[in-house]
Formats: C-alpha cells, structure tokens, sequence
RNA sequence: GCCGGUGUGGCGAAAUGGCAGACGCACGGGACUUAAAAUCCCGGGACCGUAAAAAGUCGUGCGGGUUCGAGUCCCGCCACCGGCACCA
C-alpha cells in the first residue's frame, strides 16, 4: 500500500466509537464556503455580490470609492503562507502547522473586521518534475499539474481559508509572463550611485570615449542590473546546471547534496550588491526576529576599512601598475605589517613573481587549482603558501616586505589581496609562525589577556636596579598592582609575541607606530583607526572603503523546467562580437518549446538548445537557452495574490497600494464604545504596510527572503511598487519532528502523513494539535496521542452542545438507513441544558476570562494557551446544570478560528434550535470581554515568612496594607513562627503577597 | 571559532520579579457496564513521613550575584539545536 494513501483498515482498530460526526460535518461545511464564496476576498471598487457575508457585515460599498462618509472602510490585513513546492510525496504534517496559524489569524481577522487576504499558490518549476521527464520523457507539466492537484485537495481537506480565486502557479504562462517581464524590467535598469536606486537604463549618461554605438552598447551592458558575465562559477555535473553560491553548502548542492566544482561559464548574473547597503539599512524597518535579521547580517557581510596602496619595491612594471591593492578592516595595525599576501590567482602574480621563485610559483598554482573548494575550507587548519620573490614597501616605514601567494586568501573578497599583520591576526600569526616571518606587536592588550596567553611564558625584568627571571603570571600580577611594571610587561610582549601561542586580533591601544609624520601610539584602536585612514586619504594612499560579502546573484540555469529569458543574441556587423537584446514586451509570455527529450545537449548545452526552430529566428537571431532559476517565481508572488487575473499589468495600482498598506493608512478598526474593555480588544496597530504577516520556514532566511526583498526594492525604485520592503512581520514556524524526536524521513519511516491523520480524527482535531503541540517557532516532536487529546476536546464540545440520546437516534440512522449524510445529521437535536436564560456571574467570569486569555493570545500568536484557555472553559460548563445561550455563543466563537467546521456546525444548531438564522459564523463580530466580570470580591494571598511560603490567606479585594498585614501575623501557620521574633520589614503587594522579614 | 536560540515532572508544555508545573498526554484509583471500550469523577514533581493525612526538606542545566522574594534580572560556565565559517 502507498505510504501516501488514505489508510482505510488502520492499524489502530477503530478503537473507539467517533467523538463526533467530523466526516459528515467537515465535508459539509467546506462545501458550504465554497459556494458562498466566504473567504473571498474583494479588492477596492469590486462590487461586491449582495448576499456575501462580508457584505452584510461592512455593507455593500465597503470598498467602493463612494463610501458614503463617516463610515469607515474595513482595514486590510495581508497574510501569506510561504507557499510550497508541489512535491510527489504530497503534504507533510511539517506545511499544515505555518497553514493554520495563518489561518486561525486570517479567521480572527475577519471576525474583528478586517478585510483578509489570504491565498495560496504553487512554486510549480523545480527540478523533481524535469529529472522525471528526463527518465520518462513525459512533459514536467503533466506532473506538476498533478502534483497540485494532489496539494490541493489536501490542502483543501484542511478547511484553510484561502481565497481560491486567487490561485497561481509559477509555471502558468500568465504568471510567469509576468515574471519575465519583471526580469525586463531589471534588465532594463541600472544602479545610480549618486540617487542610491536602480533606475531606467534611458538614464544613464555615457562616458565621452563612448563615441561608436558599439561602444555605448557594451558601457550600457556593463551597467545593467542584470548583465552578463563569464566568470567561475559553481557547476554541479549531476544536477547539469550551475548553482547560485547560496544553494552550495558545504562545498556540495543544497538540493541534494551533490560535489560542485568551479568552472568558469558566461552567466547571467543580478546585480543584488548594489543594494546591500539598503538590504541591510532597511532591516531595521521591519519586524522579523533577531535571528533571522542577523543571518541575512551575516550573508551580506559588511565590514568597514580601508583601501590601502602598497608600491612594489625594484619595480620593472610601468607605473600604474606598480602597487597592489589591499583591503583591511586593521587599518590602525598597518605598522605591524611584515609581509604581503595575494591569492594565487591575483592578476599581478605573473608580472611580480622573480625567475628563482617562478617554478614554485606555477607548481602553487596548479596544486591549488587541483584542490576543490571543499577542500580548501575542509583542510583549513593547515597554512601553506610560497613566496614569490618580490618585495613591496609598507608606505608607513617605507619598510621592504616579502609578498608571498597563499590561498587562505581569496580571490573573490576585497582586491584579492591582503597585508599581513601577524601579531593580530589568527591567520596571518599562524603562517608567518610556519613560514619563519617576522612578527612585530602594534596593539597592547589588556593584562588579563596577557597573563591568560603568556602564562607559559618566563620575562626578564629590572626591579630595583636588579636583573630577575620571573614567570609572565608574576610579572602581570605585579603590573596590575604596580604601575611602574605594565610598560615592562608590554615591552616583554612586544620583544616575545611570537611566543604567545595566539595573535591578539580584538581593540587594545597603539603602540610602536610612528613614523615622522604621524604617531599613533597611545590610541585606542577606533581612534587609531581614523587617524591613519585621514593620513592615507591625504597622502594619497588609501581610502576608507566598505566591503560585503554579498555576491552578485547567479541568475541562469541550463535546465528546462524554467522560465526562458526574454532575450536573444546578435552579432555586431562591425566587430563580429555577440551582444543580447530583450524581446518586446509584447512578446510575452514566451513559452518553452516543446521537447521529447530534456536532456543537456551531446555538446553540453542546455537542453532548450535542442529546440534548433525555437532557437534560431528567421534574421539570424538566436535565442537565450538558459532558464531562470527556481527563485524567480517566488520572488514576487505576493504582488501577484492582490490581483491575480490582471490580463494587462502584474499588479494594478490599485490593489497594490490597498494591500500593502499605503493607502487608507488613517482607517482604523471601527472604534466601538469608549470603554477599556472594548478598547483592550483592539489591535494596536490595525494595519502595517507590507504583508501584514508572512509566515513560513526557516530554510529560506537568505535564499528567498534576500531575493525577493532585493526584487522588492528594483520595483520600488521603479515605480511599480509603493513599499520598500514586502514583508513587515515575518515569523518561521518551527520543525515537526517524528514521534522519535528524530527529523521526519522517509529512510527513518516516522512520516506522519495528514491523510492519515485526518481520516482517524478529522481536520479540526488536527489543525487544533499542530497548534496545541508548543509555541509555533519550537522544534517539537509529533505525538499522536497528543491528537487524540485534543480530540477528546473536540468530544467535549460537542456533547455539550448535543443531546445524547439524538446520538443514538444519529448512530443507529447512520448503519441502518441508506439516507444522505445531511439528512443523517438532522437526527440531532441541541443539547437541553441550553436555554435562554440569563448567566450566573460564575458563568459570566469564565466566558470573559476565557475572551481575554484566547483575544490576547491570538494577538501574540500564543495558540497552545489559547487552547488551553478554551479546554478550561469546556471543563468548567461540562459541570453546569444550565448553560445559558449568551455564554455559549461567544464561546464557539473563539473557537472557530481553530476548529472551524465544528464551530459552524453548532453555530448553526444553536441558532436553529431558537429559531435565528445563524449567518456565517465566520464574519461575525468578534467577542469582547468586560474586565468588571473577572473582579473576585476575595482573593487568596500567599504569605511568606523570610521569604518562604507558609499560608494563604482569604481577603476582601481592595484591602488595604494594614489588612493584609494584620490577616498575614494571624494566619494558623505564620503565628507560630513570629512567637519571640521581632518583624524587621513587612513587604505587601495588595492582593498578590505578604512577606513578613523577622529576625 | 563567531552569531542566534533553547535547557522546567515520565512526555508536550504553562507561569507582568510574587503560591513553579496551568492545559494536555501517559499513568493510577473510582463510577457506569455481564465485561470491555467510550464517557464521567478523583489523584498526581521528588524525598521523608503516615493506616491515610498533616507537617517537613529539596526542586526550573551548573556555579556565583542582585533582591524582602529569582524559572524570570546580572556575571561566569556546561549541554543541545540552528546559521555562518581562512571574508582580512
């Protein structure tokens, strides 16, 4: 049997009978929404269909133009689920937990009036459908148009509260039409230093050389934001493509996990580095985790320096080349520069390198081309390198300095090129140690660092005019006492740093560095630092420069299953050389040619090149046979939910401006009566600008969200969108491990599939557990126990509300009678116990606590105690003899947000019994509490006698000090230990403690 | 190594600096039943007690500190998870 199958003759037994008829009702209820359309979501100037509950509620102009005044237009609220690839292996119990947090939100939203969107969509291109068409030849389509079939009905099974018409997929024609014309519109743009944002290429101003229209074509292409380049960059031989640096971890595939090698290749690449700035900047503009703001810190890695020039001593080059180029973070340890390095494959290596030295030189070369970059990390530990026979000359000493290649420098970061300064830097200290080179100490540490490192260590010192062998600990101790040792302690430091078995790479003050025109001994680093970056900047010699670790965006791929470039290729008439040009918009969609085959070509060409009628037009153009990656599709989808069957634009102004947030900023919740309590329910801020919220996994921290944020970003500075960051609140879910606490894996058999799941408790015990399980960002194991747990619940519920003996009438109908299932459920009849009668204060205390608990956790995204909020109100009207219809209507909904079918299933009964019509139960007004029902005339209070708990005391709320006091010395148990002790301090925080202090 | 996060019963977890363990699972006892399942009620951190209780002692990874009072705040460790890692 399928794993993914349905498991009909379960290996539990039905064990026990069913809590309640979820196979009848959730069918029911997903059926009823869909023909009402409940969860659709109308855009400003829709007409709204009469009839729709969301126009009953707000009226039928709510979003129209013509409001008329004084009535408040329902505020937008935005939230996305990250939405999934749609796999083979269907849903996992891993993509419901993010589904229905959003969705107990989206549903609490509504419920308090807002207007919600909330859709759901396909990342359909992706490689298991075109690894399958490679082994069968049967078009990616068909699968993946399966696979979203299979995706959908189980999304669907779940109850989420999308709104369907919304639906995309990244590889329909009319979405992804739009995706190359985003790329057109990146294509068609620079980056402005001055203005700092990309703007249309018909901006850019040529340099005065530029005079042929060759020239001026190949100044533009270099500008543009995405451009071509021919550099090294990752191929992965059995995935046949090339990989951004993101998507190689480790030296291998991130899909799965596959060796890579550097190969270099003509790429499209998108220029993401000149935004860094902003990428980084801008973070602080949202609300996302520390975590994952630090993780995208990290990946684009800024770090501020300098430039610093070096001259090449006895220089036969001409002038201009004759310096190289360094960048450093330490520019205030310039004086402790004792030698250079470079990569090896910096470009000046060649034209430096000295004939005795040129053999070793080459044979360096080769051996660290051989090594792959796996190996280059993996063997970190150990140094090596070799010296190129050439000298440069520090410009702070004008000191001759060997430059040696190695390959603990890399080519890709800064200028390739590094000075070394062995006594404060990790890896500089340990080559300089292997290779024998000088190390000279610019930077005086703290003692402690120094009597932590030099412990080892013995010190000749002068102490009273006499010569004494002491240990380093002896003479730091000394120091730290007697001032007149802590020059002698670090001249020992300075004269032995080689010694000390580690560089001392933090902030300490300068020392040793002056030349006769600048001194900066005596500084702390930061102001070291400035100081020498000035006297650089003067003399001409450096400049302060900031650095990224950021890379330009590999942008092609050689697979199928992509979106094709809108672009093709010509040749100059003049010079022979190939140059691209975009399609017309009007070319779009431009779709795959058809193929039997999808492999790469015999010649290695991606297999769109098999296409030769596809390929060559009939002037001799050809056309672009890479495919855009994965990440294309997802980096926009968002905008394309507002308005997502625009045949003319991706997004109309109008929807974007709406959704995101930046028009009707000033409209608000319908602000109610003037009381707290009321006030207490409201959101504090009703609607944010961006995707209100985004939630999803942790997987895409850099990869998707950096993309789609630069993306964002191009469109903003173009006019296209009204934001600079698409996402304002962004929350990843965490992971659901199997029930061995182990990651869920095929290969380890403890898949928990939904199907399963739903078949033996139904969708709302399930959506209730996910939730139930822990906080939403914990890792947490599934426990199927735990399902039935919470449906129990679900049990509870239900028979407080239903009659039991209608279950029987219910259960005998359902094996004898051959009715419809709906006709089954009217042999069920509300539960007696519930009645039109005014509610006891008891009664009243528990339902407005329980408001509270569930509104105020649903607004810090607390599900599990909002569920348990929730069990403490079943548990407690489970033993009522009358449960009154005011109490109970509140309460199904605060529940319906998590068990939505039950919800509306009895929302409907209890009005029907008292012969209301129920409406839709998920647009109506969310409850509210009154906090003077949750006021106890008596409170209990702990009271401690030095702290330690011994009684508690009954007393009248509101007392006063005095009162706690006095009942806190005549409790039974605190009596006793006050008898011959005098009290020292009392300490009373009315109505919460009493702490006698005796002595 | 660096950055971020997490350590609380048998388990998942709760606790604005103020009665640690809400709620749920598992477990034990009882009611109902011919019986079981389901349901309903009761119990429950550990230790020491006791016929049963009560009382008492100890308890939120470890060690210190602040405070009348610390799971919560501060300092120093340890372990685990996630990310980055020769980025000058």
């Amino acid at each position: 049997m399928p794993a993914s199958a349905p498991s009909f003759n379960n290996p539990r037994p039905m064990s026990s009978r069913r809590q309640y008829p979820f196979d009848l009702i959730e069918p029911k209820w997903q059926r009823a929404w869909d023909a009402e359309q409940t969860f659709r979501a109308f855009n400003p100037g829709e007409v709204l269909p009469t009839g729709h509950p969301f126009a009953a509620r707000h009226g039928s102009d709510a979003l129209s133009a013509t409001r008329v005044a004084g009535r408040q237009a329902p505020p937008k609220y935005y939230i996305l689920d990250m939405f999934p690839y749609p796999s083979g292996a269907g849903l996992h119990v891993g993509h419901p937990e993010g589904y229905t947090a959003t969705d107990i939100l989206a549903r609490y939203r509504r419920a308090k009036g807002f207007n919600v969107l909330h859709p759901m969509g396909w990342d359909s291109f992706g490689l298991p459908a075109e690894q399958y068409a490679v082994k069968t030849g049967q078009h990616p389509r068909k699968t993946t148009e399966e696979n979203i079939r299979n995706f959908t009905r189980q999304i669907k099974s779940l109850g989420f509260s999308y709104d369907w018409t919304r639906e995309l997929a990244t590889t329909d024609p009319e979405y992804f039409r739009w995706t190359q014309w985003i790329f057109l519109q990146v294509y068609n743009s620079w980056f402005n230093p001055e203005t700092n944002q990309a703007e249309p290429i018909a901006t850019l101003k040529y340099p005065a050389d530029c005079t042929t229209e060759a020239q001026r074509r190949a100044y533009r292409d270099s500008k543009r934001l995405a451009y071509v380049s021919e550099q090294p960059v990752w191929w992965c031989e059995e995935l046949g493509t090339v990989l951004a640096n993101e998507e190689v971890v480790d030296g291998k595939s991130e899909v799965g996990g596959f060796p890579v090698v550097r190969k270099p290749m003509r790429q499209w690449v998108l220029r993401i580095t000149a935004f860094a700035e902003r990428l980084l900047d801008d973070l602080d503009t949202i609300e996302w985790t520390d975590s994952l703001k630090e993780m995208q810190r990290n990946w684009i890695g800024r770090s501020e320096g300098a430039e610093v020039d070096f001259a090449i001593a006895d220089c036969r080059l001409p002038i201009a080349d004759s310096k190289i180029r360094v960048f450093t973070t330490r520019p205030d340890t310039l004086f402790g520069a004792t030698y250079m390095v470079l990569s090896p494959e910096h470009k000046l290596v060649e034209h430096i390198t000295t004939s005795e030295q040129s053999a070793a030189v080459q044979a360096y070369k080769t051996e660290v081309a051989k090594k792959s970059d796996l190996e280059r990390t993996e063997l970190a530990k150990e140094k090596s390198g070799v010296f190129t026979g050439a000298y440069a000359i520090n410009p702070v000493n004008g000191e001759k300095i060997p430059i040696w290649i190695a390959d603990y420098v890399l080519a890709s970061y800064g200028t390739g090129a590094i000075m070394a300064v062995p006594a404060h830097d990790e890896r500089d200290f340990e080559f300089a140690i292997k290779f024998h080179l000088p190390i000279r100490a610019v930077v005086q540490p703290p003692m402690e660092w120094l009597s932590k490192n030099g412990a080892h260590l013995e010190a000749e010192v002068k102490a009273d005019g006499q010569k004494l062998t002491w240990t380093y600990s002896e003479l730091i101790t000394v120091a730290l006492s007697d001032k007149t040792f802590v020059s002698q302690a670090y001249e020992v430091f300075s004269r032995q740093v080689a010694e000390f078995k580690t560089a001392f790479g933090e902030s300490g003050f300068a020392t040793n560095s002056a030349n006769f025109e600048i001194s900066l001994d005596g500084l702390p680093t930061a102001e070291a630092k400035a100081k020498i970056t000035a006297w650089l900047e003067a003399k001409g010699l450096g400049k302060k420069t900031i650095n990224y670790k950021l890379r330009d965006w590999l942008f092609s791929r050689q697979r199928y299953w992509g979106e094709p470039f809108p672009i093709i290729w010509r040749r100059d008439d003049a010079t022979g050389q190939p140059y691209h040009e975009a399609l017309p918009e009007s070319a779009l969609p431009l779709l795959p040619p058809a193929l039997t085959d999808y492999k790469p070509t015999a010649s290695g060409e991606p297999p769109l090149a098999r296409a030769k009628d596809w390929v060559n037009l009939p002037d001799g153009a050809v056309r672009e046979v890479n495919t855009m990656p994965q990440w294309a599709g997802s980096c926009w989808y968002y905008l394309r939910y507002l308005d997502a069957k625009n045949g003319s634009t991706f997004v109309s102004r109008e929807a974007e401006s709406y959704w995101m947030g930046t028009t009707g900023r000033e409209s608000r919740v319908e602000s109610r009566v003037t009381d707290s309590a009321a006030a207490s329910t409201l959101d504090p801020r009703p609607s944010t600008p961006g995707v209100d919220l985004y939630v999803g996994g942790t997987e895409h921290a850099v990869l998707h969200l950096l993309y789609a944020r630069f993306w964002h970003k191009i469109l903003f500075d173009l006019g296209h969108v009204s934001t600079a960051e698409p996402f304002f609140k962004l929350v990843n879910q965490g992971l659901i491990l199997g029930s061995d606490g182990q990651k869920m894996s095929k290969s380890r058999g403890n898949v928990v599939n939904p199907d399963d799941v739903l078949a033996e408790f139904g969708a709302d015990a399930f959506r209730l557990y996910e939730m139930f399980m822990g906080p939403l960002q914990d890792t947490k194991p599934w426990n199927t126990q735990g399902v039935e747990g919470v449906y129990r619940f679900l049990g509870r519920v239900w028979r407080l509300f239903i009659e039991e003996k209608s279950e029987t009438a219910f259960e005998q109908a359902q094996t004898t009678a051959a009715q419809p299932d709906a006709d089954l459920l009217d042999h069920l009849i509300l539960n007696g116990t519930i009645s039109d009668v005014s509610a006891t204060p008891a009664q009243l205390k528990v339902l407005h606590a329980c408001i509270k608990k569930v509104t105020e956790d649903l607004d810090a995204l607390r599900f599990n105690t909002a569920i348990s909020a929730m069990m403490v109100f079943v548990n407690e009207a489970n033993g009522w003899q009358t449960r009154p219809l005011s109490v109970m209507r509140p309460f199904l909904q605060l529940l319906a947000p998590f068990a939505p079918h039950l919800a509306e299933e009895l929302w409907s009964r209890l009005h029907g019994a008292f012969g209301q019509r129920a409406g839709s139960l998920t647009y109506a007004n969310w409850p509210t509490y009154d906090p003077a029902l949750l006021v106890e005339s008596e409170v209990e209070v702990p009271v401690s006698v030095n702290g330690k708990l011994r009684d508690v005391i009954r007393i009248a709320t509101g007392a006063d000090d005095a009162a706690h006091e006095a009942a806190a010395r005549n409790a039974e148990k605190v009596k006793p230990l006050l008898e011959g002790k005098t009290i020292k301090k009392v300490i009373v925080k009315a109505g919460k403690m009493v702490n006698l202090v005796v002595g």
